[in-house]
DNA sequence: ATGGTCGGCAACCGA
């Protein structure tokens, strides 16, 4: 089975790119992220006519996120929170036995701010849900993007950005746990290497050509699952060269 | 050097 993560920032302008992506990889799930669009506008049709169910939760403007699965999912939640703060940043389902979390984890702004507590919070949060709520000795993915890089090797400059949001070490003890609970980085255990990055800043001119990253996307598997992860990797649309996109596919092969 | 660029959506906010 292949799954696959993308921040799409804005589902409808990153269409077309999804659209090929699908026709050509032909994933199991995509999960997707910043889809910036409330649910009465949500392009279900063309997923669709491609031969996948989309589930989705969406808001004005921010935030968002979908599944896109070829078999249609059970056991739907759209909320982290029962309370009414839901921000659509969350969606968790079951397809087949595999129980798969898809998350937008807030940015978080800046160090020592409103915005920043709230990411930290959210994140524990997170965590919690899934100690509380799953098994690490059965097959789950939580995917998606997380907004934090973990070691130095995870971004371009980590001397200039170390302390900063994104790469600051209250972000990453919370990040850690997951993999103390039971997750496994599947990118990481296929890939030792340095310098392979997700995500790259709009206002760094030609980033992604520059190769000035940030790995800040993971699949995320429990051991049943990570054991037989065959091949992880991450794709690039050649429009992503030439107009910045913000992240890139990431995508992890499971074979059974 | 304290900028730069996107997307949504209608003035800025968020990234």
């Amino acid at each position: 089975m292949k799954f696959a993560t993308f921040n799409t920032n804005s589902v409808r302008a990153r269409l077309p790119i999804i659209k090929d992506w699908l026709d050509r990889e032909r994933p199991d799930v995509l999960c997707v992220q910043e889809t910036k669009v409330q649910d009465k506008d949500f392009p279900v049709d063309p997923f669709e006519e491609a031969g996948y169910h989309v589930i989705f939760k969406g808001q004005k403007s921010y935030n968002g996120v979908a599944i896109i699965s070829r078999i249609p999912p059970d056991d739907i939640l759209l909320n982290l929170y029962d309370k009414e703060d839901e921000q659509a940043r969350f969606i968790s389902v079951r397809i087949g036995d595999i129980s798969v979390i898809n998350v937008y984890v807030p940015q978080g702004f800046a160090v020592g701010t409103d915005k920043f507590a709230y990411k930290l919070s959210w994140l524990n949060d997170l965590l919690k849900h899934i100690k509380e709520n799953y098994d690490p000795a059965q097959p789950l993915l939580v995917v998606g993007d997380f907004n934090v890089a973990l070691e130095p090797i995870d971004v371009f400059d980590p001397e200039k950005f170390r302390g900063e949001v994104g790469f600051h070490p209250d972000e990453q003890a919370i990040l850690r746990q997951f993999p103390d609970w039971g997750l496994v980085d599947v990118f990481r255990k296929h890939e030792p290497a340095g310098g392979h990055y997700t995500f790259w800043d709009y206002m760094i001119p030609n980033a992604l050509k520059r190769k000035m990253g940030w790995r800040i996307d993971y699949i995320l598997a429990t051991a049943p699952l990570a054991e037989k992860s065959a091949r992880v990797r991450i794709d690039t649309d050649a429009r992503m060269l030439e107009k910045p996109s913000d992240h890139t596919f990431l995508v992890a092969e499971f074979h059974f």
